[in-house]
DNA sequence: CTACAACTGTAGCACCTGCTACATTGGCGG
DNA sequence: CCGCCAATGTAGCAGGTGCTACAGTTGTAG
């Protein structure tokens, strides 16, 4: 049986950096223990087994990529936001790391296989609520963001599958910059 | 040493369409060898590891799915092009199957570890091609097709991420709407 | 028939996987 | 000091992984 205390909770965090380092999809306990400084029975102990440590670890991952997002600086536009977000999203930084461990777990549950599949469902719900927020703080209207908030979240995983192709070039500019306007003309902002 | 023959072909094939039901995640030789009617030895004599074997795949993938989108029925907008891609796409046929697989591909990619990084991005340059020349064909100028391209792509995947949560209801439909009024922006049709 | 090459079946290697049985430690309440 | 219990270390299980060594078994050309 999982314990839920102090412990699980330090683990959890320090699992997963080490799965936003070092992906999802390839995770097996002894590396990550040996990584963390204890042991794969010692994951066993605090986590249900191994789907039980995969989920704590894509609910804290999410929960970073939420603040994240709304500890960004305000912007005066939707078109703006959208810029904002994309060049977060690909700085290298924390933001999209969190991301692509979205876009790793999103893959495993393509089959629809549990635990995949609902661990998916609730990280992208409690996503585009945050993200429809933020649109919102940008001047969106509020009837109008979760609609805005559907297409930019899909264009932006999308974007996350082709960015370790175009790293360091420009190929993707075009792409944000086109998006920008068409989640600006969703929101009402078409000449914005 | 892998072959080149005509039976290696018949196993890409096979092995294709196992892949295409099973997933590559999770993919592994001995089940996939059985379901074939042989053995994990065979597999290995004609493909130079499970590598070599996942290249052909894809590739096969690939083919299939661009040869899908060339044979889809002529339609006379941008924003109908878009449409019925995604209409091809979403209808749990060969098309939904192929590009499942892509997105598969592509997040085990995402760490930009080969081979999948490089067999990624050529799947990736032929698709696209192959879009641009669908929006050429549905009367997008040849100059911005590529551009419309790319945005319909990212866009294309990601709601292929969200697709088996939202199977059977049509939470999607609305950013597919909106993608085809913003493509045919993109192409020059914004009011067609 | 012989010789050769393409192909395939059997068995197994070394390693990794999630997980568990068992014994031990350490600290705290009585 | 005792007893208790959570936390941890050691060792190992059964099964899976990609891959290979070796011994055939075909089919065909000389």
């Amino acid at each position: 049986m999982a314990t839920d205390g102090e412990r699980r909770r330090e683990l959890a965090e320090a699992a997963t950096d080490y799965v936003l380092d070092h992906g999802l999809i390839e995770l097996s306990l002894r590396p990550l223990a040996a990584a963390l400084g204890t042991s794969d029975r010692m994951l066993l102990y605090h986590f249900d087994g191994k789907d039980d440590l995969v989920a704590a670890v894509l609910h804290t991952s999410n929960e970073r990529s939420i603040a994240h997002l709304r500890s960004l600086p305000a912007v005066p536009s939707v078109r703006e936001a959208v810029l904002a977000l994309w060049r977060a999203s690909s700085d290298g930084g924390q933001l999209e790391r969190c991301q692509r461990l979205y876009v790793e777990a999103a893959a495993l549950g393509l089959f629809g296989r549990e635990p995949w599949a609902g661990v998916v469902r609730d990280a992208n719900r409690a996503w585009l609520q945050a993200l429809a927020d933020w649109l919102v703080s940008a001047g969106c209207r509020a009837e109008l963001a979760p609609r805005a908030a559907n297409l930019l979240d899909a264009a932006l995983m999308g974007l996350h599958l082709d960015l370790p192709l175009e790293r360091g070039t420009d190929a993707l500019d075009g792409s944000v910059v086109d998006l920008a306007g068409a989640v600006a003309t969703i929101a009402g902002q078409g000449s914005a």
